[in-house]
DNA sequence: CGTTTATTTGACCCTTGTCAAGAGTAGTGG
DNA sequence: CCACTACTCTTGACAAGGGTCAAATAAACG
């Protein structure tokens, strides 16, 4: 039978403490350790991919992986370096881009908490990651994924919808580059952004009328494939027209979702 | 433990001889049935996700598909339809994409012989699938790749190589879409192109300078974010240059591939 | 061989990019 | 607490890449 790897001949790793070989699958520890209770009381882990592993099995998980936290506008994945490790976002929010050798970059996506980063099918990343804002993050090795796909077919299920998922989103994102005007992307994108805020702040009353908008400019440009002058006139343009209020620029509040909606999808002819 | 489906709910099917449950995993028939030579004996078997399933368990993956040839510009998948089969590409090229209500129109992806086409994690279809030349395709039920992810661990393991695969594919369309120039967008088209037709004719000595495109101007433009106008006047460029060469209009021949990569990566400032 | 459809080419214009300057904002340190 | 500096964001004037509309060629097909 052909060998697919998910994550073939992984880069030789530093040693660390973490990186030990899993405990054999179903092994039960007696009760919590110290490390188990980082993941236990992770508040992403039942929105994300660790809830494959069941609660009595996530010492294997604890001792798998390693928290880090990084401040905003940190590399977290170089473009081209050898793949090897595998990140859960636990809070904050990271961008995915590609660039071009004269610098030109595009933004593929944004993860934020509960949303992974660093999977690749290949022997070095085919893309860059940095932190927007300040972030916690989650550490894997691409072996110790590999121990864990092999262990747990909950996980390899999982992990394939969420790629599957992935995939959908870009393919939305890719009708956006390639067919939508500048309006039409700035507002597809405000949209998004008050989908991300009510998943992370489902108990906030003003969650359908917020989004939270944590990049700048440039990266905003940089992720509907516009330049910044042309985000800032076409949210100058938004305000203006009433569709979203112009208190800050990080946090917007949108005033008429509706019209929001159609000129995303390009049914408001103005 | 949280489920996560790939293909949940699946909507009923019309039941037919080869929706039937499949074999117990690692069952052997004695000797192969004339549906498992179909199998054997499909010229893209060791390329495409069926490798996942070792020769004498072929019958099942016999039992659970069905071919069906299609005649250009047919529909595969409707956008928005229950989300229920699944297609192997045997023959022929399939284009993928997405609509806006006005009609206009992004070409996420073509698969050529050996691809895929189906997957969804929602119940619905959230992307459009037509033939482009004559196609010979594979179907299978979403239940029964269901089926085959639950016995074959190397099939969820392939598929999700796939799909990684599939959304570096995404992310570097991405970059094309929303940051390269019209002409660096078709010379990047045509150079995937040459690498299609690389592959699949790789005993062909011209196959270094030889692109196959058998889709129409306006697909190329629905695929490049481009107009019809500005793809072909592009083309006449890249003749005009003699970095091509313009005998016909869907078998193209490269001139000169490094002036095409440089063109590609905006390298050439030209 | 005529009809239909796909492609090319031209003329013109609009959306968005480029260049440049000004206005906010956020830190920093006296 | 208030300058000072360094960004980030906004706005304006202008240019250009690519879109739109229209017509001419070239292929494809019965």
């Amino acid at each position: 039978m052909l060998k697919v790897p998910v994550f073939p001949d992984s880069a030789p790793m530093p040693p660390s403490p973490s990186a030990q070989a899993l405990h054999p699958a179903g092994k039960r520890t007696g009760r919590a350790d110290p490390d188990s209770a980082r993941c236990l009381m992770c508040k992403v882990r039942e929105y994300n991919l660790c809830s494959s592993i069941e609660d009595h099995d996530v010492t294997v998980l604890a001792q798998a992986t390693r928290q880090i936290s990084l401040p905003p506008g940190t590399a977290v994945i170089e473009e081209g370096t050898p793949a090897s490790a595998f990140f859960n976002v636990i809070n904050g929010t990271v961008k995915l881009f590609k660039s071009l050798p004269d610098g030109r970059r595009q933004i593929t996506g944004f993860a934020d908490a509960g949303q992974f980063v660093g999977l690749s099918n290949s022997r070095t990343y085919s893309f860059g990651a940095e932190t927007v804002s300040t972030v916690l993050l989650c550490r894997c090795t691409h072996t110790q994924i590999e121990n864990l796909l092999a262990e747990y077919p909950g996980f390899a299920r999982h992990l394939l919808s969420a790629v599957t998922h992935e995939l959908a989103d870009a393919q939305e994102q890719m009708l956006l580059l390639g067919r939508k005007t500048a309006k039409e992307k700035v507002a597809s994108f405000l949209l998004d952004r008050i989908k991300q805020y009510h998943r992370t702040h489902p108990h906030d009353p003003d969650a359908e009328t917020t989004a939270s908008v944590p990049m700048t400019r440039v990266d905003i440009a940089d992720y509907l494939g516009l330049t910044i002058e042309t985000v800032s006139r076409t949210i100058s343009t938004l305000r203006r027209d009433k569709i979203i209020s112009g208190t800050e620029n990080h946090c917007i509040r949108i005033l008429s979702l509706p019209n929001l909606q159609d000129i995303a999808y390009g049914l408001k002819s103005i």
